[in-house]
DNA sequence: GTCTATACAATGATAGAC
DNA sequence: GTCTATCATTGTATAGAC
């Protein structure tokens, strides 16, 4: 996250939202306009018309369009691993550590956020995945950082396996939990004709999680 | 597919590949490109110099560029969806049918292009799913006919599902067969410290469907 | 330091000559 | 059917005002 002082000279106002600095303008108008319309539909000039600020203002503050971008994306993602890290650890007390618990600090936090005051970080963060400039996939593709840990706690919660049988078991959790966007939803309430929503989030996690968890054997 | 007829002057040429219909030579330019090099990374310019033709023969054969990748999508699609409805009428025979024989109907083909001469065109098919242009994307999204048909024959196999919970699951299905792209793998690749790559055919198609199966409890 | 006005190259699209 | 010329829109870069 690059947006260090966010405050400048605005400070001095007793306007909330419309007035903080112009950098910060513009991270919230591009990560809006880009959760509600996608990436492709947002133009630089859509961003800064909505911040109210010049079109070059995104060149100046973050250097191009696509620095914009990756750094809502890192912002965001940063802000969900760190919770997915707490639930974690909370699921690394047992001896051995369940492996439910483990999966469901995966899967918990972004499905709690569909519906959330984050719900507008997570639609961007979803489109990323799929809709996004390269340089953000890449850097979706070349960060596993995150995994690493579960796949470390998942070794300990279930000895059987070897390291190998587990990557692949998350790497298609991974899958299922990122099938994810709006359209994915779309395409699932056309197939089951209204039947199928993810409107109740926790029969939502309940239907993820177990059918993560049955992968696993557990 | 709307290449209808391909032949045209080029017919009384002896030579084979590069004497085409411009049409054809637009289509096998832009797939192999997009296959390669990505969406993004390909514009008129490229597909047209690599065709041999002039830069406005995108516009005169398909209207558009994005209705040329809308028409090698769509060929594509469709011969992928061949393959699997001969499977699946296959895995119909038995009374009750087996669900691991039609999920892999669902998964196999697929699975099998990967190192086939039909890797080209999966490629195209997988980045269109992430990279593709919106028009791409909402047909993926909006065109279901061909899963109805495999929500109808997991009724039959598992009657003591019932149709919410077969297209909940179906739904997370899709989300571990489409998690599939080059940058999938890559990540995969990564994370596992170079243990895990989808070389063997025969044994990711197993583990696939191992991982599917599991989530349907059968 | 911050912001504005403006110019620039590249893209997809298209009209009209041949 | 094909090609040339041209169009609007895009992201980016920079000179200069405050």
């Amino acid at each position: 996250m690059t947006m260090g002082n966010i405050a400048g000279h605005a400070a001095r106002s007793g306007d909330a939202a419309a007035d903080q600095g112009a950098k910060k303008r513009l991270f919230l108008a591009a990560e809006t306009l880009i959760a509600e319309e996608g990436f492709e539909a947002v133009s630089s000039r859509n961003i800064t018309a909505r911040a109210g600020v010049n079109l070059a203002a995104i060149n100046y503050h973050y250097g191009s369009k696509t620095a914009l971008l990756l750094d809502i994306f890192q912002t965001r993602a940063a802000e969900l691993n760190r919770e997915r890290t707490t639930l974690l650890r909370a699921a690394l007390v047992g001896e051995p550590p369940s492996p439910r618990a483990i999966l469901r600090a995966l899967i918990e936090p972004p499905t709690l956020w569909i519906s959330d005051a984050r719900r507008t970080a997570l639609r961007f963060l979803n489109r990323a995945r799929s809709e996004g400039p390269a340089e953000i996939r890449a850097m979706i593709r070349d960060d596993v950082r995150h995994l690493r840990r579960f796949v470390e706690a998942l070794e300990q919660a279930l000895p059987h396996l070897d390291r190998a049988e587990i990557v692949w078991r998350l790497h298609f959790s991974l899958g299922v939990l990122h099938h994810n966007s709006a359209a994915d939803y779309q395409r699932l309430a056309l197939l089951s004709d209204g039947l199928c929503t993810p409107e109740d989030r926790e029969a939502l996690l309940g239907r993820l999680l177990d059918f993560v968890a049955a992968g696993f054997g557990a």
